[in-house]
DNA sequence: TTCTAAAACATACATTTGTATGTTATCATA
DNA sequence: TATGATAACATACAAATGTATGTTTTAGAA
């Protein structure tokens, strides 16, 4: 296969793979070779690897169509609400993952959560009152991003921005202020990946809130 | 493991083996051997051949974790994204497929499908650009839902009013004029019970574009 | 009892599939 | 031009997994 843009076949084939896992039939890596017409079975790993890596897919290392989705993107399953979880739990939970894991039993693979947005100060980004925010928690974070950080004990979505090396986050509600917390204060939780708002009976669809 | 009841562990494996593809997870032989205790991967083989010979299951030879269901039956269903939102009718809108999302089964699953919204004349209810809603296809509409209409041959998005027997589709931007459509040129494609928005790949999770 | 069929076992082998290592090609950029 | 990063290639190896062959056990019927 001739040199391409890169990201460009790595966006198709997580679109390939996640098809394949929708359809309940988990690919090979050579048979991600053989539909981009690759000549080198290492081709397909090496964008594979790199999905598992952006956290786009989860893998079982060895296993014969190991590849999985998110357990958010798995249909069905979705990752439990924290939006009335008291904040030193939270804290607790993204600094010691496995005790989170066990208190909200969904997969350990995946660092996903959802949390429960309270007040208004995002509306100019379209997150009202009431909506749920996937996060993904990790640590690599990019100016501009939506991110879910803890201040003062408190979960709180804000937009991230890293001005001359002081760090900022913004409201997108002129009548909040920006936050410039010392770095010693900020803890992200994690990066809004996905915004859902339900209008219709107070439960997301296909969500099961167990506040 | 002792012998058992012709038949009996038959039936435990085989709702083992549909539990795991439902859940998108095929089983290896070795796996149903060790779910079931087995100290021979052929006695797992004989009951999973045994199963496919009585059309219970449907296998490819050879190759890994190869068994399906016959049936075509998963939890959640597909929901298509209508690509273009210019088109005239429903049908029309339907068909010209952007991809599929994942939600929860429902009833009357054919009568959801998802949009993505175009424009910002619902910025205000946090509906943006790019957002995907998803809609239930319905009659009864109430006022103040947010519902997917056809105007002039083109779907848009708006909030739902019927006061003093006008009919309104009042939008949620002030730049933009409420529309008060005569009855007989107003269809109702339903009511959105969802919005939906990515904010990092620009792709929806648990979506694939892939027609 | 003896016989038979299903179930389960034990072992070995073949194919599929994941993984490792090193090399070459292409693009962007200093 | 030189250089680094990403993509793609080629080959070999290791592990996972399906398959084959033969034996033993059990329950029920002749």
């Amino acid at each position: 296969m001739a040199y391409t843009k890169p990201g460009t076949t790595r966006n198709r084939i997580y679109r390939f793979v996640r098809k394949r896992l929708l359809e309940g039939q988990p690919p090979t890596v050579r048979e991600v070779q053989e539909e981009f017409g690759m000549r080198s079975v290492q081709s397909a790993r090496n964008q594979l690897n790199i999905l598992v890596r952006e956290g786009r897919l989860i893998k079982q290392p060895g296993k014969a169509r190991g590849f999985r989705l998110p357990e958010i993107l798995r249909p069905g399953s979705l990752a439990p609400v924290a939006g009335s979880v008291s904040a030193g739990r939270l804290n607790v939970a993204v600094e010691n993952i496995e005790g989170y894991i066990h208190v909200q039993s969904f997969s350990d693979e995946n660092m996903l959560f959802a949390l429960r947005v309270k007040g208004d100060s995002m509306i100019d980004a379209g997150i009202l009152h009431g909506d749920i925010v996937l996060v993904r928690h990790q640590t690599e974070i990019h100016p501009g991003d939506i991110v879910v950080a803890m201040v003062d004990d408190e979960a709180t979505v804000k937009e991230f921005w890293n001005a001359e090396g002081e760090i900022q986050l913004r409201p997108r509600n002129s009548n909040y202020p920006i936050l410039s917390p010392e770095p010693d204060d900020l803890v992200i939780l994690g990066k809004v990946i996905e915004v859902r708002r339900h209008l219709e009976t107070g439960q997301l669809v296909g969500e099961h809130i167990d506040a």
